[in-house]
DNA sequence: AATTAAATTTAACGATGTTAAATAGATTTA
DNA sequence: TAAATCTATTTAACATCGTTAAATTTAATT
């Protein structure tokens, strides 16, 4: 593209096409979360990647807790409603949810730390668990276990990806986090036999999982659970 | 304390008392992560608890990431061993487990972010797995969901202290988390009627939480889930 | 054209994890 | 006993970080 060009009047500028904004500092964030982890993650980054010096994004955000916030509201979003669907089951609709929300949190695998580690306060974070009171209300529980059984598989399912990711192993700036995985695959060999009989005779297991399965076990036993006790209050 | 009594020979001095060590540095570490919270924990802040220098802890550790791994182990050691228990059935024997673990990890509720963050390879850590994985076994799972169901034992016990510590606020330096829970508290008050029905009719049971009952009924979930997969696996 | 407001930069502060080299203390060897 | 080696700690420095106040530029309004 000619400086020439740049001059005509009206004509999208690098700057007007991207005026500074949260939700441009929240793309840049997630953009540098996908060639980063969270740890290298830094304003600074953040604002190099903008053309900007660190300080103008403190004019849009208010410190870098509010941005990590900002970031899982917009995985939250990313998320979208594919998965909404009012004519299946209350079972169906929290496994469409539960695999819904894997998804998103894989989309941005280095960001999956920022949801164990804060509150969700941010508006789509909570219209997602507002959903969930929903679907369980409908489906009978009591207003005492709405709310734990939602948290239950919110915790659920984010402290499964988190292990997913972190036993995965995600491409970091220099590929540490690949050879952690290989060393975590390698490490059982380690282990003294005698007092890690059962850990060594499942390594096999262990060491090749079947993630997509293992989420399904997981979820199977959260919804039997959660109906065992359903049928409990009626009966 | 004169200084000529700690001339005597033999005497302990404060160095011969406390040399520096990796136990007296995760000692110190976890003092602190009594006063203050994980971010705020530095290098610097524990030497200078120890009158060292912050450099003479890498002699000991090879970092920070490292020895934050060593807190999640000491934490670990301190659950002990009382809630063992072999006379007991197998559900017994996990609820127990899970009570000792969450008591455990409530007594450093600062240290509870770093068992989300870390794959559990330490010592002490892996023999807890490793006697989930027996009791598991003992109660007829097969070989691939055993480390399944011990992985969401873990991960919901820690996701659930997460939560407790992060919405009752503990303790800060300057009472910080404790003001975050209170405006927790009021939060609901300020969301759109129309859009959380569900978050705000239950505002009241939610900012109102009985943990230990809550902890029950999601320990309770999961051993019925569990306890529906073994009998559909044998019959 | 002058004034005000909005957005960004400059510059700086204190703090962090970590490392290499220098130093002191203790132990072993000659 | 003196020299040499090993152990443990300090000194000093590096690059980086989150954040803020003040100065500056750019845009909008009067």
């Amino acid at each position: 593209m000619s400086k020439s060009m740049k001059k005509i009047i009206g004509y999208p500028t690098e700057e007007s096409i991207h005026p500074l904004s949260r939700d441009r500092i929240v793309e840049a964030a997630l953009q540098l979360l996908l060639q980063m982890n969270l740890k290298e993650l830094s304003m600074r980054k953040i604002a190099s990647k903008l053309d900007v010096k660190a300080a103008a994004l403190y004019y849009h955000v208010k410190n870098k807790d509010e941005l990590l916030q900002l970031l899982t509201d917009e995985i939250s979003v990313q998320m979208g409603e594919e998965w909404l669907n009012p004519s299946l089951t209350w079972r169906e609709q929290i496994m469409e949810w539960s695999s819904a929300f894997r998804k998103a949190l894989k989309a941005y695998p280095n960001a999956v730390d920022i949801f164990t580690e804060t509150i969700a306060i941010s508006y789509h974070r909570l219209l997602q668990i507002e959903w969930l009171y929903s679907v369980l209300a409908k489906a009978g529980f009591g207003d005492e276990q709405i709310p734990w059984a939602a948290s239950m598989l919110k915790n659920h399912v984010v402290g499964f990806v988190a292990e997913e990711v972190r036993k995965t192993g995600f491409a970091n700036k220099e590929e540490d986090s690949r050879v952690e995985a290989e060393s975590y695959t390698s490490f059982f060999e380690d282990l003294p036999v005698d007092q890690f009989p059962h850990m060594i005779r499942l390594a096999e297991v262990t060491t090749k999982p079947d993630w997509e399965k293992e989420f399904q076990f997981g979820i199977g036993v959260l919804l039997d659970g959660f109906e065992k006790r359903l049928k409990k209050e009626n009966q």
